[in-house]
Parts: structure tokens; C-alpha cells; sequence
DNA sequence: GCCTGATTGCAACAGGGTTGCATTTGCGGC
DNA sequence: GCCGCAAATGCAACCCTGTTGCAATCAGGC
């Protein structure tokens, strides 16, 4: 896990050929402290609550927009169709495995022993990312697992 | 497969406890012919040119709604974040193997050699679905397979 | 310090999906 | 076959997520 001050976030940016503002320092800051992927809105929350002030919604769009570009963040829509961002160096430390979605409580967990087998695709498909979803419930929704209801 | 007459789906609706009305026949049946999954808005189009004219945009999610909850139905979100409708007795055909998502068309391929592991989950948690999905570029969106730009 | 292209902010728009409400219709009971 | 009522339909208007156009501003190479 990298570290995450102000200068090496600059200088993350630097390496992508990006030019440094304080808007993309802010979102990456703020990605690079959330525990799982946000969302646009709640991106917008955190910034607006944080030092400096809110954040126009378009300028997060295209703040977002060119850091998906550069490489430094990703994406990937939740269980509702909207897109949920993250930095990629945290997104790495998740591609090889599983995880579970509860269908009722829409929790994520790891399933770190299963691992997404290698793509067989036709000719002229290209796969970027290989992803194995079990949905079901988790512990603590299921009636066999604990606090069901 | 069933077959798809009228009356077979009428029944399918009496089955479920759901009245038969002409906009749910309707639906039922093209859903019924399609080869894939569909959005709202081809499921729309389609119905807007069989006879019988167009129907209402709320009314036509308001039918798969009623065909969600009986069961007839069940939907999915494509890589765009939208959702696409298909017969439930459809689906469990496609349950087994993994699914391509195109990240530019939103188009769906199956990918029928790639069959999902058997799921090892932690106790307490129940899996009700494996989905394997391969996200990427279609033949008809990748530089490499064809009618780029 | 200056210049220029990239970035920001604002306004307006687009598509998918939902809600409220008056009207119509399926269908069980008579 | 007719009646009544709950369910379903159609229309209008709305919300949310994401995008586009354009003028003003700013980063950073010179």
C-alpha cells in the first residue's frame, strides 16, 4: 500500500502526464481514504464537507474522467447501475479473486480462494477484466447464517 | 423450451396469479422470440412496430415489474448500467456459463466453454447465483475485430 | 513573467427509470 | 350476461446519473 500524502498523489499525477490541480489532488485524496469504491454523489458529499468547499459536478465528471484515462482510477457499476470509482492500486489487490454480493443487505465480501479462470473468448473479443460474482446471502442476512430479518 | 402460443402464456400469467392482459401478453411473447436479453427501449420498439401500436414507456416497465415479482421474468444490468429483461425459463439456459458484457454496445455474447467453479463460500453464507462475467470490446467495438469508430 | 492549451465552472441537455393521478379493464360474484 | 372493485393502463411530470457546449481561468513550459 503506497503512501498517500498530498506530494506523492502530486506526483502520481506527474508520472501519468497529468497536469497537477487541486480538484484531481482532492479526488484522488479523498479515493485513496475510502475503505471501498464511492460513488459520483458520494464523492461529491465528501468534498463538499472537506476543506475547500464543493466541487462542481461536471468538474468531478471530468476530474474522474481523466484520471480513469490516465490509469490512476477505474471504475465499475454496483448492484443499482451506477458507477462506483477507485484508485487502481487498490482495485489491483482485487482482480484475482471472487466476491459475494448479498442480495439483501448489498454488502461485498471477499471470496480470496476463488480465482476468475483465464478468458476463452472468440476471435476479435477483447476482455479487459474477468470478473466472478456469487450473489446470494451473506451471514448475516441468511436465516441459517444469524440475525435473519 | 415451452412453446409460445398465447394461450401458453396466458396460462404462464394465471399460473402466477397475475392477471392476463393484452400488454403483458404482448410483452411476454416478445420477450418470448428474443434471442437475447433487452432493454426497455428495444422491448419498446419492437412493440411499437407489431400490431397493436405502441406501448405506454411506464406502462411496458410497469408490466416487467409485474413479471419480476411473479417470477416469469428477471433482469440483469449490462456494462452501461442499464437493465435488460429476459424470461426466467430463458435464463436458467444461460446460467451455467460465463457471459461476455461489451463496455461501448452494451451487447451480451455467451461464452459456453467458460462454465462457473463451484462456489466455496464461508459458513453462514448462501449462494443463490455464480455469474462469470468477461467485460471488454465486442468483435463489432474492438480495433482489432471489425467495423471500428 | 508570459502564452497557450488544458482545465474549470456554469448552464443546459439526454437517457433511463419512477411517481401521481385520472381512466379503463380483467374477472370474480351475482 | 351484468356489476363492482381492485388492478392495470396511459399520460404528464419528475428525479437521478451522466454528457455536451462554451466562456473564463489556470498550470506549467518557455
Amino acid at each position: 500500500m503506497p503512501e498517500f500524502t498530498p506530494d506523492f498523489l502530486a506526483a502520481q499525477l506527474r508520472a501519468a502526464s497529468v497536469k497537477v490541480t487541486r480538484p484531481r489532488l482532492r479526488v484522488l485524496a479523498c479515493l485513496s481514504r475510502a475503505a471501498s469504491a464511492l460513488t459520483h454523489g458520494e464523492l461529491e458529499e465528501r468534498l463538499a464537507e472537506g476543506e475547500g468547499g464543493g466541487l462542481d459536478r461536471v468538474t468531478l465528471y471530468r476530474v474522474l474522467d481523466s484520471l480513469l484515462e490516465c490509469g490512476l482510477a477505474e471504475r465499475t457499476l454496483d448492484a443499482r447501475g451506477v458507477y462506483r470509482f477507485l484508485l487502481s492500486s487498490i482495485r489491483a489487490a482485487h482482480a484475482a479473486h471472487a466476491h459475494f454480493h448479498c442480495q439483501r443487505c448489498g454488502g461485498i465480501t471477499c471470496l480470496e480462494q476463488m480465482v476468475a479462470p483465464v478468458a476463452t473468448l472468440p476471435t476479435g473479443f477483447v476482455a479487459r477484466q474477468v470478473e466472478i460474482e456469487v450473489r446470494g446471502l451473506c451471514v448475516n442476512c441468511s436465516p441459517v447464517g444469524g440475525a435473519a430479518r
